[in-house]
RNA sequence: UCCCCAGUAGCUCAGUUGGCAGAGCAAGUGGCUGUUAACCACUGGGUCCGCGGUUCGAGUCCGUGCUGGGGAGCCA
């Protein structure tokens, strides 16, 4: 007999004889001659409440099952008899596979996050956390499906790397080497010894993979974990996060912006439609206005603006930030937090950096200062997507790359594109765990995947 | 890396001028009840983050380290 999960059975429109479920107790309440089990399969967020007689053979047993024990129930369901729900499961037979001793960490009543965050392991068991969870998987089936149904092909880029991807951050090593035991050359480390006969990191993007790619599947994308070795301390930065990066060839600036925007609504769409129960959590006990801007983000077209303004709009705001602005300067955190969630109150994408603040694959306008970069800013997140058009142009590429003394050598494949049937193409970055953020309201990136890593932190 | 805040029961916290270690919740036991973050009663539960110092006496004051949180920078 194969199991039901609860997911259906609460949606059903009729009673059904002999259903099996299989979960975890959430809670049990005892009343005179029965007794009251939740039980929770995390197949959504809602339990189904068990009703079991006392006169089962193993009452004695059952009256003692405790929060975060394992059992599988085989009964019919019926009609509730009291509020609150209208099935309930009336057990034939009521199996305890595990009892969770009372020293189980998770109560019936909510925990911190802070808390939780130390029992990383159990808390996809809290309402909260498996609606998170959830909704983490719902959305990444979202992208997927976005790019699909555009003629996206998806591409595996790799997480071991020997370059370093454009010095977007620290990196973390990959070697084989024993570090008690380095042999040395010249005073360095010899990585012709190592196992790739160079050194190795781990990926900090994928995106030199996909220009590639782009320029030979046309549209393409990488979806796929990146690592960046920051000493951040904050609630948006975590060593390991996931990343979305779409690359198209035959594409401009204008239709990267049209693209980024296309796909924020798209999937913020999807997960109001989709995932409504586990939503309505975080709008009840997270943020409370969250349905409200969710609705309106999906709705409202997104504010575009040139760097060049959004530094006058600054400069005639009278409001005194700590950090200066003035052309040729990166936007602080507290401008981009003014622009989004004061000026203009909704997602915003600042394009035409200064080429001096950003990295040499961006293609240089036609004005020498500017560059055709652009970022996708949200309200309380602050940058959630960074992209541009790619410099396409073999001369001015390589000119770039000497400016910052980067070595052209190493990238002679990347240059390669350039050299052969070389076009116009341009794509972002965006990063998955924000957006989560952005869509479950929840403040923390740590919250938002299974088990973060930050600095000092690598337990579970 | 820098700035700020915190660390006391399983969890969330209180602890006055330096003078006997506390509450709510959770847990255990009993009772009651178609209950639903159930309710009522009782019970157990402490390396007051570590180390050092001041003092007759330190959870409380001083120094230092560690851990957690918030913010900045870096970025997604």
């Amino acid at each position: 007999m194969k199991r039901t999960r609860i997911v259906q059975l609460l949606q059903s429109e009729i009673p059904a004889n002999k259903v099996l479920i299989k979960g975890w107790v959430r809670t049990r309440r005892d009343s005179k001659g029965f007794s009251f089990i939740e039980v929770n399969d995390g197949s959504c967020l809602k339990n189904i409440q068990v009703l079991a007689d006392s006169s089962l053979s193993n009452y004695p047993d059952i009256s003692r099952i405790s929060t975060g024990s394992a059992v599988i129930i085989n009964g019919n369901l019926v009609e509730s008899m009291g509020t609150g729900q209208k099935w309930e499961i009336l057990a034939d037979r009521v199996e305890i596979v595990s009892l969770a001793p009372d020293s189980y960490p998770l109560q019936k009543k909510r925990h911190t996050d802070e808390f939780l965050r130390t029992i990383a392991h159990l808390r996809p068991r809290t309402n909260k956390y498996g609606a998170a969870f959830r909704i983490r998987s719902e959305l990444s089936y979202a992208i997927h499906k976005f790019f699909r149904d555009r003629g996206f092909k998806y591409i595996h880029s790799p997480i071991i790397t020997g370059s370093d991807c454009e010095g977007a951050g620290e990196l973390f090593r990959v070697t084989t080497l024993a570090p008690e035991n380095l042999s040395k050359k010249d005073g360095m480390v010899d990585y012709a010894q190592d196992f790739f006969g160079s050194e190795a990191n781990l990926t900090v993007s994928g995106q030199l993979s996909a220009e590639m790619f782009a320029l030979a599947l046309g549209d393409v994308y990488t979806f796929g974990p990146t690592f960046r070795a920051e000493n951040s301390h904050t609630s948006r930065h975590v060593a390991e996060f996931w990343m979305v990066e779409p690359e198209m060839a035959f594409c401009n600036l204008e239709g990267n912006m049209n693209l980024a925007e296309e796909m924020i609504k798209y999937l913020t769409n999807f997960i109001i439609e989709e995932s409504k129960d586990d939503l309505e959590l975080f709008a009840k006990f997270v943020d409370k206005n969250l349905i409200k801007t969710l609705d309106n983000v999906a709705s409202s077209d997104f504010k575009r603006l040139s760097y060049a303004s959004a530094v006058e709009i600054l400069k005639k705001s009278g409001k005194k930030f700590e950090y200066d602005i003035d052309f040729g300067k990166d936007l602080q955190t507290e401008h981009e937090r003014y622009l989004t969630e004061h000026h203009f109150k909704k997602p915003l994408i600042i394009f035409d950096y200064p080429k001096t603040i950003k990295p040499f694959y961006m293609r240089v306008n036609d004005d020498d200062k500017t560059v055709s970069a652009m970022d996708v800013l949200v309200p309380k997140i602050g940058e959630i997507i960074g992209g541009s058009q790619r410099e396409e142009r073999l001369d001015i590429l390589e000119k770039r790359m000497d400016e910052i003394g980067m070595s052209k050598e190493t990238y002679w494949w990347y240059l390669d594109s350039r050299r052969f049937g070389s076009v116009e193409h341009s794509g972002f970055g965006l990063g998955f765990e924000r957006l989560l953020m952005f869509i479950t309201g929840i403040s923390n990136i740590r919250d938002v995947i299974p088990f973060p890593r930050t600095p000092n932190s690598i337990e579970f």
